[in-house]
Parts: C-alpha cells; sequence; structure tokens
DNA sequence: AATGAATGAGATTTCATTCAT
DNA sequence: GATGAATGAAATCTCATTCAT
C-alpha cells in the first residue's frame, strides 16, 4: 500500500475512532506510520482527506452490496440482501459515512460527491431496471428512482444506528419496514 | 432577542457560512455583538450549541410544513404540500441540516436529537393515521411509517440541493418523483 | 510601556542578537515578558514589526545628532558633530539598520519608509538652509542635498562598521575623510 | 551554464522575487531546474550563496561602468557617465543589492565582501587619482575618497529606486544633484 | 554526480478559556 | 451579568536536510 492510501486508511481509522474535531493530523500519520510532514505532500489539509475516503467508503458498500446480494434469488430476496448490507455498512461505519456527510457539505469539495457515488446509483439502477424488464416491479419506475431507494434505505440506517449501534433489535424492524414501504413504493408483483 | 438567542442564531449563521470546524467561538460571538467571556456563560463550548441549534431546525421544519399543508385538500395534494415544505427547508438551511446531522453525532448530545425531533414525527405520524383511519391509504402503515417518509423526504431533498441550490428544475422533478414513489408505497387510493 | 512598545523594543534588541533569520517569535516573546499569542494581537508576522522599528530608529538617529549637535558651535563643528552622531548610531545598531534596509526592501513595507525618514530629512535640510542663508555654504545647495549629504555620511559610516565594529581606529579616519568631502562639496567658508 | 552558476543565477532571481527571508532552497532549486539534493552539493545553505551573488553583482556593476564611460571624453562627463551607470545597475537590481547588503551582514559571510569589491572600489580609485595628476581635481584627494563617491552615488540611487523603480524623473534630477555634488566635493576644474 | 521522496525538529499560529475590571 | 485583552497549551505547518536509488 502505498503513502496515499496509508493515509486514507488511517484517516478513516482516526475519524471512526475520535470524530474529525479531535483527530489530529499527528493521530493520522501515526497509524499511517509515516512522518509528519509527508501527510502533507498528498494532502493540503485534514479536510482535504474526505473525497478520497468519501470514495472508499462507497467502494465498501458497493463491494457489500455485490457480495450480499447474490444473483439467483428472487427481486424480494435480493432486495432484503441489499437493505441488510446498506445497513451493515452503516452501522459499522457510522461515523465515517456522517462525517463524510458534515464534511463535504462544509467544503469546496462538494461537487465531487455525485462523481464519488455515481458508481453506486448506476449498480441500483441496473437492478432496478432489469427487474422492470422482468415485470417483477411496476412499469413507471424510472431512473432517478434508484437514488430513492437508496435514499430511503440509507436514512432509514441512519434513523436507527446514529443513535446508538447496539440496537440489533430494532434494526431488524426497521429492516423489515423498510423491505415492507419499499415493495409498495416498487408495486412488486410476488 | 436575548443573548442567549443572539448566540444561537449567530452559531447557526456561522455554521452556515463555513462549516462547524473551521467557525470559531469568535467568529460567533462577533457574529452575536458580544463579548468573547459572554459565550461561556449560556454555553460550555461550541459544539453545546448544536441541540439548541436542531431545535429551532426542527421548529422551523415543523412551521414550514404546517404552514403549506392545508387542511381542506385532498390527502395527495397534503403529501404534495409537505413534500414542498420539506425541500423548501433544506433548500434554505441544507448546510445547517447537515451540520446537525454530523454535529450532533459526533457529540454526547446525540441522544437529545430523538427527542428534540420527536414533535415533527408525531406530526407526521397523525397526518398518516388520519388518511389510514379514512381508507386514503393502506392499512399496513404503522408507526415507524412517519419516519421512512421524513427520511425519504428529507434525502431526497438533499440530494439535489446538496450539490446545487440553484436547480430549482431539478428539485421539480424529484419532487414529482418522490411524490409518486410515495404514492405507491403508501397505497394512496385516488 | 504598551504591549505594542514591548514587542518592538523586543525585536530590536533580538534581531541585533542574532540577526532577523535565527530570531524566532519566541525570543521577542520572551524578551518582551509576554505570552506567545499577545505577539499576535499586535503584528501578524515577524517582518511586520519592521516598519515600527523603522520608526524607532529614525527616532533614535535624531536624538543622537539633535544631541550632540550644539547651537553655539561653528557651522564645521556642527557638520562634524552630526558626522560623530550618526557614525555612532550606526556603530550601535548597524545589524539592525541593515536589517530595517533589507527587511523593508523585501516587503510591502517599503512605501512607508519614505514617510518615517521625513523627520531626519527635514531636520539636516533646516540646519544646511540656515548655513546657507548665513553665507556658510555655497548657494547653489538646495532641498535634495539634505538626502545626500545623509547618505554620504550613512553609507560612510556603514563601510566602517559592517565588517568589524571594533576599527574605532578607521572610524576616526573616514570621519575625517567624509567631513573634508563634505567641507568641499557644501562649498564650506571657513 | 554549469549547476553552480544555474543555482547563483535562480537565487538572484527567487531573492528578488521573494526576499531572503521568504526564499526557501526548493524555490531555487525549482528555477535552476534542478533537483532538490543537489544544492547541496555546492552550497551548504542558503546564505552560502550571497558571496557568490555579491561577486556576480559587483561584476555587474563594474561591466556597466565600464561598458558607460568613454575613454575620450572629458573627466565631468565620465563621472555623469558612472552616475548614469550605477544607477542604472541599482534600477534594475535594487532588491539584490539591498539584500547582499544586509545577507552578508547578517552572517560570517561578511568579510568576504571587502574583496569581493575591491575590484570596483579599485577601479574607481585609479579612475580618480588620473583626475588628480591631469590636475582636473584637487589635490587633497586620496584612496578612501572612492569608496565616498561610490557610497555617495549608491546611496543616492537607492534613495530614489528603493521606493519606486519608475521615478525616472525623479532619477534624473537625482542624478544632476549627485553630479553638481561631487563636482564640489572633488574640487573640478572645468 | 544527480535525484527527490521522506523526514521530523522546530517554527508559526490558533483559539478556547480565563479573569481582572 | 458583561467585557475583551491576555494567555499558553496544543495544534498546524514548514522546510532544510538526508539518503537510498
Amino acid at each position: 500500500m502505498n503513502k496515499k492510501e496509508k493515509i486514507i486508511h488511517a484517516a478513516i481509522e482516526a475519524f471512526r475512532d475520535k470524530g474529525i474535531e479531535k483527530t489530529k493530523i499527528s493521530d493520522i500519520v501515526t497509524l499511517a506510520g509515516i512522518a509528519q510532514g509527508t501527510f502533507y505532500l498528498y494532502f493540503p489539509s485534514k479536510l482535504a482527506v474526505m473525497p478520497a475516503i468519501a470514495e472508499v467508503m462507497v467502494e465498501k458498500t458497493i463491494a457489500a452490496v455485490k457480495n450480499h446480494v447474490q444473483a439467483e434469488e428472487s427481486f424480494i430476496t435480493k432486495l432484503e440482501q441489499m437493505i441488510d448490507a446498506i445497513f451493515m455498512v452503516t452501522r459499522d461505519y457510522r461515523e465515517v459515512l456522517a462525517l463524510i456527510y458534515a464534511g463535504l457539505a462544509s467544503t469546496e469539495y462538494i461537487k465531487e460527491w455525485e462523481t464519488i457515488y455515481e458508481p453506486f446509483c448506476s449498480w441500483v439502477s441496473t437492478f432496478l431496471k432489469q427487474a422492470k424488464t422482468s415485470g417483477v416491479i411496476r412499469d413507471s419506475i424510472d431512473v432517478g428512482t434508484a437514488k430513492l431507494v437508496i435514499g430511503l434505505i440509507e436514512s432509514s440506517a441512519e434513523q436507527i444506528y446514529l443513535y446508538d449501534f447496539k440496537q440489533e433489535d430494532k434494526a431488524l424492524i426497521q429492516k423489515a419496514e423498510v423491505l415492507e414501504f419499499l415493495k409498495h413504493a416498487l408495486g412488486v408483483q410476488e
């Protein structure tokens, strides 16, 4: 792993542990096992690492979803698996996700967000399109729906895990609700 | 306006302008027109202002929704009006909303969030319950659905306004999509 | 003495001791007996103290000259006394003078220099004008001559003291030469 | 041009642009088009380049003077030509000249200055000696006078160009004054 | 001889917090 | 209660210097 990647991963770890505010550059470089000055060869400031972190997080999300969703299953099962995957990532990286969100929002890096998120939207979009073609979901589904579905699942996961990530019982109920909600929203034919 | 309120509103303005991270106590007191030391008579730290800000924002949201949603209209129209109201608040305070989210997330104040948000969830919950009673929406709707609806609308609004708050044309399309999505999700009988 | 003056005098002392390059803000604040942060309440950087130092140095020069030149003496003696005074200040503050010169030259503060130096030029100008009126020096002397005289004396003093400030014997010769040179240049009638 | 010369010229350029204080080794090597480490093969530090720069500047001055002063002209014309030449060099390199002065002054390299400057003093000295022999200037002129003449002309040129190097009109007046001043100082017989 | 990424000591700078007024 | 100059601990950031290639 090169130094830049080391910094990004160390920053993720540090931010998860103590939050952006309390993370010092020195925490990051210590975790990365590099010298203080080396940080500045790759990033001009702590916040400048954010877009790179966001990218990694989206990659993690896509990987989790791809990993969980099994091609041979029914649409409804795959939907459930996707929900599971997103809840899992949200649980494991809730601080980082919240921080990316605010970290990007408060900087000039925000424009990069759409680009970074695109691969995930694209994947979900294709997933829905296939279901539409198969007649499993309503025909009026269109491109923008993918983003709504992602937003819905992520925000519901955040509602659970933001408060206390030990609430797996509540998570189960919430996941069931989201699934039910989505079934209707997408007009799933069982 | 008393000094405490001045501080809260100055903090909102400062956080909107430069983000939590870059806002100094001195920025807040300058905007509030009070002395540096006076801040500490009301709040122990910068982040301690967050719950108060959150409260103000939830109040603003409830006010906007109540103001837009007209009792005499059909459910579908009222849903549309609610979407409009939430999009409007998100557009006007997108940074603050993101910051509350992350600002609370990164502190011990997070537990207060559920309490603060409760009045809004409650309002939407009642709104849905009435529709359910009237048979306008599907019967399987339950308490948790209110939060999903709120999360869906807010996240879709953020998707638009986080990037560029001038995109009113895109916002129109997104609002229509959310409405359509919700119609199905809630099983609206027209 | 207020804090700003303390900083200026501490900076002069520090610059004399170790030169600009090697003087740290911490050296200045230690000498001034104030806190590190207090420095920044008065000056944005080390170099920003320069114009204030220059002002003090010009004041010192004027004071030295006024102090040495005795009204009742002949013009030639007064000229000699002025040369003595300038040589003395140059000897005692050679590093500071050199540093002001370069310090101002390398910054945006240079425009202030003419203003700062004005009082001294003015004094010498009056001194020469009186001599001209009394017919002690040639009639073709004009306003600009004052600056030439100052430049001549200062540069000759610097030639001596810049190299090694222990060379008082060489200084004596140099002073005699300057006086002789000036006698002719000004067309002194003895 | 070999690497050492590249460094010297790059240093001159960098010092002119940003002053000694703010010039980093990295600025110099970038301008010189060489690697960071290469610098240290030729000079142990930033200030160690100073004597070499001084040498180059004195060479430039001598070259300018020799180039301008025409052997066949009268002494007074040659004096005028010398003033012109020195003003020109001062105008073009005012920052560097100031910096050499302070740069050398603040280091152990100062002792080299007299050696470096010697060729120029020597030239002016010879120039005056010839005039003395020809009886064009007063007989009491001696060796030290050369330095006074140089100092006078240089300081008067700096007075003009240090403030604003566009003031060619003021420079004309100043040059005329210096010439007049020197005529008397040297006791020129026309 | 030449390179330039990496270093880390040490500088600058910040800013939450205090406290005498 | 209100003030704001002063503080100084603790952060950020710089950059001369090294050294493996």
